[in-house]
DNA sequence: CCACAACCCTGAGGGC
DNA sequence: TGCCCTCAGGGTTGTG
């Protein structure tokens, strides 16, 4: 289940490798994975864009593209320090959910396609960009306009990594907030890009337990938690994603952090702060690992 | 705002 | 071998 350092670790590797690179021949072997537009006018506007940038927003990969459709004029030809020229941009937006996997390779003619290959975004340079997913829950976006590409982004409440994400905004976005811990941290609105991997992590390190309402948090436990976060997230990227089972980096290798976890698919084992045996519960609809002892609800809830 | 559940989907693993 | 069931879960949608 790619979250934001695994993200982040394939966006990395391609921001090296495609960034000035033009899109030739595009495929669709599965039109489901396609939110937006048509397959129609994926496959003939998305080829000719220049890739100019990786970027990353909470799970979304963003390639920033130029404005393409050679030929085709601006609507109002900005001057040439003009912001209309940023703005005018394309995009092509990826979302993995799941199972699904990026993969820059260079095909070889006579190889056989992966049974769950979904897209094939050729670049001119005879490399290739390639969907896959097992279970179908990734979505790729092809937007025209910044506002299309807003309109996608535009429920994701704030950056965990960005210096803007301090104590006292995580504490100033929990005030008047009353859910249940793991819920709030897995809900994209409120901060964008932790999955059910880190927020167990780093609920773990924070010592707060899933089930502990966000309104009950003292001033250290405030600063615990978003100590935490950012330690779980940083740690994750630096050992290029967590693989369970699917997730792969951009050129198909697993991730490193399975060894670091502390918590996340460990019941039973023990704790590495106290050695209790870690628990697994069921919050939100979703497996929820945590250490009884150390992550231990007050009986005030 | 919050809790809950269905849905989207495939493959792995357990029971028989 | 094979069939049925459960489980895995990010995000959306709908209900209360």
């Amino acid at each position: 289940m790619p979250e934001l350092p695994e993200v982040e670790t394939i966006r990395a590797d391609l921001e090296r490798r495609i960034v000035g690179k033009r899109i030739g021949r595009v495929e669709l072997l599965w039109p489901g994975c396609l939110a937006t537009p048509s397959p129609e006018e994926f496959c003939n506007e998305l080829p000719g864009h220049l890739i100019e940038r990786a970027g990353r927003r909470g799970k979304f990969l963003v390639l920033d593209l130029d404005r393409g459709a050679s030929g085709v004029p601006a609507p109002h030809p900005p001057g040439p320090t003009d912001p209309a020229v940023q703005l005018s941009h394309a995009a092509l937006t990826v979302h993995l959910r799941m199972t699904g996997r990026l993969r820059l390779r260079l095909p070889r003619p006579d190889e056989e396609r992966p049974k769950h290959l979904r897209a094939v975004i050729a670049l001119t340079d005879g490399e290739a960009l390639w969907f896959e997913d097992q279970r179908k829950f990734g979505r790729l976006y092809f937007t025209r306009t910044p506002d299309e590409l807003a309109a996608v982004l535009r429920k994701l409440g704030p950056e965990p990594l960005e210096a803007a994400f301090t104590r006292d905004a995580l504490a100033s976005l929990l005030r008047g907030r009353r859910a249940q811990l793991k819920p709030l941290l897995l809900n994209q609105a409120f901060v964008a890009g932790l999955g059910n991997i880190y927020v167990d992590e780093a609920l773990w390190r924070a010592r707060l337990h899933p089930l502990r309402r966000s309104d009950t948090l003292t001033t250290k436990e405030v600063t615990n938690l978003h100590e935490a976060i950012v330690h779980a997230l940083h740690q994750g990227i630096v050992n290029r994603g967590t693989t369970l089972s699917d997730y792969r980096d951009a050129w198909g290798t697993a991730g490193m952090n399975r060894e670091q976890l502390a918590v996340f698919r460990r019941q039973g084992k023990p704790c590495p702060r106290c050695r209790t045996p870690i628990e697994k519960i069921r919050v939100a609809q979703r497996g929820t690992h945590f250490c009884p002892r150390c992550q231990s609800l007050p009986h005030t809830t």
